[in-house]
DNA sequence: AACAAAAATAGGGTTAACCCTATTTAAATA
DNA sequence: TATTTAAATAGGGTTAACCCTATTTTTGTT
């Protein structure tokens, strides 16, 4: 074996970190590269050391991951990141992609996963453990599921959603008029009863209702 | 054993079919409830039978799956739907789930993981092969990515921005210059500049732009 | 069938939005 | 340092958007 993956492990409780060293030690291909009990220390080995992958726990003393990776972020540090956690909460996990993590391991996973994740997030790959997969789908879900809700446009009128697509794909009322062969006061007095209806003073709220309403 | 769950099969090949039907025998807790080679068959079928679980294929002759459950959700028809597919795009995946199916197994997955997703929508929870799954996520990475490039506004000033937030919370451009200090004119300029900058033709696509840009 | 409510239609007048042009100041670059 | 480019400022005129009112048609409800 001419080439090892450096890894630096930081987490707040050591017993955690002795145990993936020890699991890291049965493999051949790993090398570890220190380990820090806070945030702030991972921030300070960071300056003077380097490492391939960076397994990261999110709640630390002084400084937690998401700063560490706010830093690592500024500093434009490459360095592959693992964020180990014991809650996986969706809106974390992508909050985490955004700062440029790739890959996530739970804690309560069988702990090969992060043997895998490790080798993983190396090759460029991003990780996430089954876990993690589930719990974002269920955002994902939900969030669909919300926007199904949405489908009914409250009361309007099937007319008045018409209008208000055209007007949503920036046609004037003049060119709405045209294309349902109407008079361009009709429409006009469907943007009125629009404006009532979902309680908007000028297009600028219909349009912002369209487009949260995913009718256009 | 004294019930069993009922299933029903649409695709249009009579060959998965017949595989299908196989599979399910080696169980014992399966019947099969007749099966159907078009979307039409399926909601005729539908109208004098009844059982517990359908497995939909999408692409079919006819009425294609996707009609096929917009007329089960019309007339508020109680099946549990998992839909079996040879094309897992994430963006029809979540059409799917607004339209009220239960459950998505990929066609090249293993077999015996429609089994498990029948049994899993019977029993209330949602199914989603491993393979489907990963597909979602990449979606739910991709938009997360979409996101964050948002934040620079393309090439606006400072100015522009901020007169585009103010457009966007409904203000008048009257409103406008007297929040900032300046002429109505001045304002005006700044719209017509958004225009020629963002390539759209009036109110409309500013707000539109604003929207999608999480300046609002 | 009678009645009420809502939807679809449209005209008249006012204001805000939109188009064209233009100056001063700030920033970038030759 | 001179020259160009972009940004911030603003006026004049036209059109489209917005406010008020009103009729016919459709829909729903005793």
């Amino acid at each position: 074996m001419n080439y090892k993956i450096k890894v630096h492990i930081a987490d707040d409780h050591k017993i955690l970190i002795d145990g993936v060293i020890a699991l890291l030690n049965t493999e051949d291909d790993f090398e570890i590269e220190g380990y820090s009990l806070t945030g702030k220390q991972v921030v300070d080995w960071s300056t003077k050391n380097k490492a391939d992958v960076l397994v990261l726990d999110i709640n630390m003393p002084e400084m937690d991951g998401i700063e560490v990776l706010k830093t690592f972020r500024q500093r434009n540090l490459e360095i592959k990141t693992i964020i180990l956690s014991s809650l996986s909460d969706p809106k974390l996990v992508q909050e985490m992609v955004l700062l440029g993590a790739n890959g996530f391991v739970d804690k309560s996973c069988a702990s090969d996963h992060i043997i895998d994740a490790i080798r993983s997030v190396h090759d460029g790959i991003q990780y996430f453990s089954d876990d993690v997969k589930s719990r974002l789908l269920e955002l994902y879900v939900t969030e669909a599921k919300v926007e199904e809700s949405d489908l009914t446009h409250g009361d309007l009128t099937e007319r008045e959603v018409e209008v208000l697509k055209q007007i949503a794909l920036e046609k004037s009322s003049t060119e709405i008029a045209e294309h349902l062969l109407v008079s361009i006061k009709t429409i006009e007095t469907y943007r009125k009863s629009l404006y009532k209806k979902l309680k908007v003073k000028n297009v600028v709220g219909l349009v912002m209702y369209a487009v949260k309403n995913n009718i256009v």
